[in-house]
RNA sequence: GCGGGAGUAGCUCAGUCGAUAGAGCAUUAGCCUUCCAAGCUAAGGGUCGCGGGUUUGAAUCCCGUCUCCCGCUCCA
């Protein structure tokens, strides 16, 4: 089957089994939004539980946190957000290339002052040692033309920066007559501001409100609160802190079902070290995130990493874990050493100091952030990718997704053979003794062929069924997804048995 | 954002020249009682994505719009 009918088949599947449904349907739905239905939500919550546990539970030097997804603004201002993601972009119609409008007068300013330069060095040329640069540039009338130029243009550029005033800045490119590059033409779109970040106000008037945004990462909020834990919690260097939640961006491009939303959630880690021995950590960091992806068994040869060779400019190292999606390896997690930037940012804007005593040194610093971020919907989306299988059987075909049982929505359900001879009133018994440890479900109707392939289609690892030799000895049999086996066993066994492949233990046991 | 394709029942899709909206699977109820779908009977489920136009009459023709998919573009 060709990669690309997996993916459409995926997500129908998604759809029409509980996992993933478009946000808003009924109203046409919103773009690049979707919502977890009953069983997605199930594998969402394992998959964090998965993560969390591995992060706080194994690693005593870890420790977690919630913050708020509303933070003070100038938060973003010192992150780099503010500014990074602000850009007025145009469009060329015959080209179909996007330029950043401020760029692109930008360029216009220097060609002017490349002019000016110019007609500087020739008549250095011609005078010799006796030539005046000041004077040249004060007297001479071409100069002085261009000047006039650079300055008006410089100043109405500003102001319409300033003014935020995009008509304005595609009135300076049309008025300039800036072609494109590649089409030589000047036929543009409107100037449309992109921005990253999602706003709304803050405080009931409109005059006192405060312009928030909604967080587009969750690392800020464990930046600034590094003091409050490290010093609440007797945190010693080095030492991390975690956080699940939701971010917020507004993608120009939202593409690829729940790979890149506009409300997404991470599970992110960042790890405070004595500066110096960052890389050590980012390596160390790499192995134990790589065994994490690894342990659930989907196939090491279908992860990898990829190294940036452009770093962002808070990193000095930086790496993607990548997995193959049917639309090819795509980043799942990302491991990078952001030195310290963040820190030394909320240093600068908040005014406060934010280091580290090192007892050891006798010294206190700024410490340096290893960071490991994964989406919690690419997880997902890369564990039904993984999961998700077309069978030939003998006469018939299943579709089956093989999760792995510990992140399984629905653990076991218990079909009585027939719905009669009391066999459904044992079935109904043996939920209510095991509801307590593992999500169960009970379904009699159609026949049992029909209902075990109900369960593979949600991915369910266990069916129980009860038949007329449980009313003899109590005993049922097991029957296993993936291999289609089956096995009886004493219904007294079957805590221990399922309990035992639904543990969190036997995962973390290959990290 | 640009270009291409698509949108009819929960899913996959048919629907002729413009004239009462269909099938299979799924769902629900009942029958049957059988350890790997497709047995029998019945029922429910649709403003044909949405809005407008042409027409006596529109799922069908025209315009707009929204959403999804593919490619480009972008990607801290």
């Amino acid at each position: 089957m060709a990669q690309e009918d997996l993916f459409k088949k995926l997500v129908a599947h998604c759809k029409e089994y509980g996992y993933v449904f478009q946000s808003s349907e009924i109203y046409d739905g919103l773009g690049a939004v979707y919502d977890y239905g009953q069983n997605g939500v199930e594998l969402k919550n394992n998959i964090k539980k998965y993560w969390w546990d591995s992060m706080v539970l194994l690693h005593e030097n870890v420790v977690g946190i919630d913050s708020a997804i509303f933070m003070h603004p100038t938060i973003w201002k010192a992150s780099g957000h503010v500014d990074a993601f602000n850009d007025p972009l145009i469009d060329n119609k015959d080209s179909k290339k996007r330029y950043r409008a401020d760029v692109l007068i930008e360029e216009q300013l220097a060609k002017i002052e490349d002019k000016i330069n110019k007609e500087v060095e020739k008549a250095a040329k011609r005078f010799g040692d006796a030539f005046d640069e000041k004077q040249f540039r004060e007297t001479n009338a071409r100069v002085l033309e261009n000047q006039q130029k650079w300055d008006a243009l410089h100043n109405r550029f500003a102001k319409a920066l300033n003014d935020g005033n995009l008509d304005e800045l595609r009135q300076i490119i049309v008025d300039e007559e800036i072609v494109c590059p590649i089409s030589g033409t000047r036929n543009w779109t409107e100037v449309r501001q992109f921005n990253l970040m999602f706003s709304t106000e803050m405080g009931s008037t409109a005059d006192g409100a405060l312009k928030v945004y909604l967080r587009p990462e969750t690392a800020q909020g464990i930046f600034v609160n590094y003091l409050n834990v490290q010093k609440t919690g007797r945190m010693k260097l080095p030492f991390g802190i975690a956080q699940i939640g939701k971010a917020f961006r507004n993608e120009i491009v939202a593409r690829q079902f729940i790979f890149r939303m506009r409300e997404f959630e991470q599970m992110e880690m960042q790890f405070f070290v004595k500066p110096g021995t960052e890389l050590d950590w980012f390596e160390k960091w790499k192995t134990t995130r790589m065994n994490w992806h690894k342990a659930l068994g989907f196939g090491d040869e279908n992860y990898r990493f990829h190294v940036h060779e452009k770093l962002a400019h808070y990193a000095n190292a930086a790496v993607d874990v990548e997995y193959k999606f049917p639309f090819g390896f795509k980043e799942v997690e990302g491991i990078h050493s952001r030195t310290d930037f963040d820190l030394s940012q909320h240093e600068k804007y908040s005014g406060k100091k934010i280091r580290y005593f090192d007892p050891e040194l006798n010294e206190s610093y700024v410490p340096f952030v290893v960071e490991t971020s994964i989406g919690v919907d690419r997880m997902f989306l890369q564990v039904l990718s993984a999961a998700y299988c077309e069978e030939q059987l003998e006469n018939d075909t299943r579709v089956v997704l093989k999760i792995p049982p510990v992140l399984a929505p629905v653990k076991l359900a218990v079909l009585p053979l027939v719905k009669k001879d009391g066999l459904p009133e044992i079935a109904r018994r043996i939920i209510d003794d095991l509801k307590f440890e593992f999500n169960c479900q009970y379904d009699e109707k159609d026949s049992i062929g029909k209902r075990y392939r109900r369960q593979d289609a949600i991915g369910t690892p266990f069916c129980v069924t009860v038949d007329n030799q449980t009313l003899e000895d109590n005993s049922v049999t097991i029957r296993y997804r993936d291999s289609m086996e089956q096995e009886r066993v004493a219904i007294s066994q079957l805590s221990s048995i399922i309990g035992q492949q639904v543990s969190y233990k036997n995962l973390f046991a290959k990290i």
